[in-house]
RNA sequence: GGCCCCAUCGUCUAGCCUGGUCUAGGACACCUCCCUUUCACGGAGGUAACGAGGGUUCGAAUCCCUCUGGGGUCACCA
């Protein structure tokens, strides 16, 4: 290209044009580099001799150039819009411009999908493939996607919560356990500099905070089903009308068309996703979920296959499966399966403190919950067998004669007994799932806790 | 600031090209009620949008203009 004339070197220092791009904002134009004279001889071998080296830029046709986009539509930049810009730097490697557009050719590229802002940048592509006989791939430029707050969607967003919540706690060193302090130094010092994927794992439980989702790999973490996410992406963005909007690939490979791709950036709705993720959990056969969740806990969550053994394993999928919102709910929500007895946490709040009768004398002759479990003792410790069907029938017995046939009124204080809280899968199922001794053990320190308590 | 692009419920969007069938449809969220041994699910109903102003037309969310608002880009970064 320099020998056509179709690129030339310039041997302009940072300085100069910094110069020149300072006066034309002082003109209230943008800077554009235009060809500024070819230097003497005698020129060059000063350059030269200062030890300057000369860039390659491109000599950019003076005309209108019109951009064709299968989303956008042509846009037609008006002549001298696209300035001539440098293909080859001061230490010999070509910029990206130059690199892409070769690298296309050679590879064959037949259509290039890339996000909004490299539309402007498509302009200098098409002219430096024109100069050099290459062929023009389709281009579609996709519009980008936003948080809740407007703000750009980036991997960047999980250092920002992370960073927020040492400023919110004002800490001074890592929490222990957490990551180094060089490491910790060198991140608070410089907001370009990221966390390895680990280190803000272990920061975010220390700090107790949400780490959001961003790579395709935190919501696998999460849970979230890799075709839920496939769908509900291709929905930002994109829709095959008809009120449509559950599809799975095999749909999407058929339907899918640039011209109906949406201009405007969407935000990504977090709550859509879940609700999304929640109805292709729902539809799904038991065994898959079973066997989806069995892949979700060997990976993620392995010392659940490992406390419970496969039976108990697959009975707390069985039993958590319709109120699962994702693969990881069983395991997220039921962490007290993995707690021994003497560290379950009673969570002193108004739930567990009404189901048990703290601080609310029951009505006349009525026993409170924590009456139900001082006799449920007895009851379950008496039981042949211990099976959902035995711990139901042993309980409902009980409720028929002291509870007035209320089940709730004793199903409720059990479950606080083995769980610490108001929240469990069925009560009969998680019994089993905690086992006859630990609800026994968990029985008596549940007992203790709560007489305690005013 | 120059240039380019965009604009429908809180959110994702259908409709716009080829004006009337749009008193603008769906989904998520929200509100109310029902179901319920917790949580969740489920069921029934409801609130909610064409950014503003001018045209064109018998008729405009749909076509045109202006304004306003938003985004992108102006590197020897990719």
């Amino acid at each position: 290209m320099l020998a056509e004339g179709k690129a030339y070197e310039a041997w302009d220092s940072t300085e100069e044009l910094d110069a020149l791009r300072k006066e034309a904002t002082a003109r209230k134009e943008a800077f554009r580099y235009r060809f500024r004279g070819t230097p003497s001889s005698d020129d060059i071998a000063r350059y030269r001799a200062e030890g300057r080296q000369p860039v390659v830029r491109f000599r950019t046709p003076q005309v209108p150039i019109t951009i064709q986009d299968e989303v956008l539509g042509d846009a037609t930049l008006p002549a001298g819009e696209v300035d001539d810009f440098v293909i080859r730097k001061k230490d010999g490697f070509p910029t990206y411009h130059f690199a892409v557009v070769v690298d296309d050719e050679l590879m064959r590229v037949t259509h290039v999908l890339r996000a909004q802002e490299h539309f402007t940048n498509t302009a200098k592509h098409m002219v430096l493939q024109d100069a050099l006989g290459f062929r023009r791939p389709t281009y579609g430029h996709l519009s980008i996607i936003k948080n809740p707050d407007d703000s750009k969607m980036s991997k960047r967003d999980k250092d920002k919560v992370l960073r927020k919540a040492v400023k919110e706690k004002a800490l001074t060193a890592p929490p222990e356990g957490t990551v180094t302090i060089e490491e910790w130094t060198k991140w608070l010092g410089d907001d370009n500099v990221q966390l390895d994927l680990e280190g803000a794992i272990r920061l975010a439980e220390a700090l107790k905070v949400q780490l959001p989702e961003i790579n395709v790999d935190d919501f696998r973490r999460s849970g979230y089903l890799p075709e839920t996410i496939c769908n509900f992406l291709a929905l930002n963005g994109w829709s095959p009308g008809h009120d449509i909007e559950k599809f799975d690939n095999e749909f999407l490979k058929e339907r899918f068309s640039l011209d109906r791709v949406i201009k405007t950036p969407a935000k990504f709705d977090r709550v859509k996703l879940l609700a999304f993720n929640t109805d292709a959990i729902n539809a799904m056969s038991r065994e898959d979920f079973l066997r989806r969740g069995r892949e979700h806990a060997a990976v993620f969550r392995p010392e659940y296959l490992e406390k419970l053994g496969s039976a108990r394993f697959d009975l707390l999928l069985h039993a958590s499966h319709e109120r699962s919102k994702t693969l990881d709910d069983p395991f997220k929500t039921n962490g007290f399966l993995l707690v021994s007895d003497d560290a379950l946490a009673f969570s002193d709040d108004k739930n567990v403190r009404k189901a048990l009768g703290i601080g609310a004398p029951a009505a006349d002759g009525a026993k409170s919950g924590l009456d139900h479990l001082r006799a449920m003792r007895g009851v379950l410790a008496a039981l042949p067998e211990w099976t959902q069907p035995a711990l139901e029938a042993a309980a409902n017995a009980y409720a028929a004669e002291h509870a007035a046939g209320k089940i709730g009124s004793v199903a409720q204080p059990l479950r606080i007994a083995v769980s610490g809280s108001t929240v469990s899968p069925p009560i009969w199922d998680t019994l089993v799932l905690v086992g006859r001794d630990a609800t026994l053990a968990r029985l008596e320190r549940c007992i203790a806790w709560a007489s305690g308590l005013g």
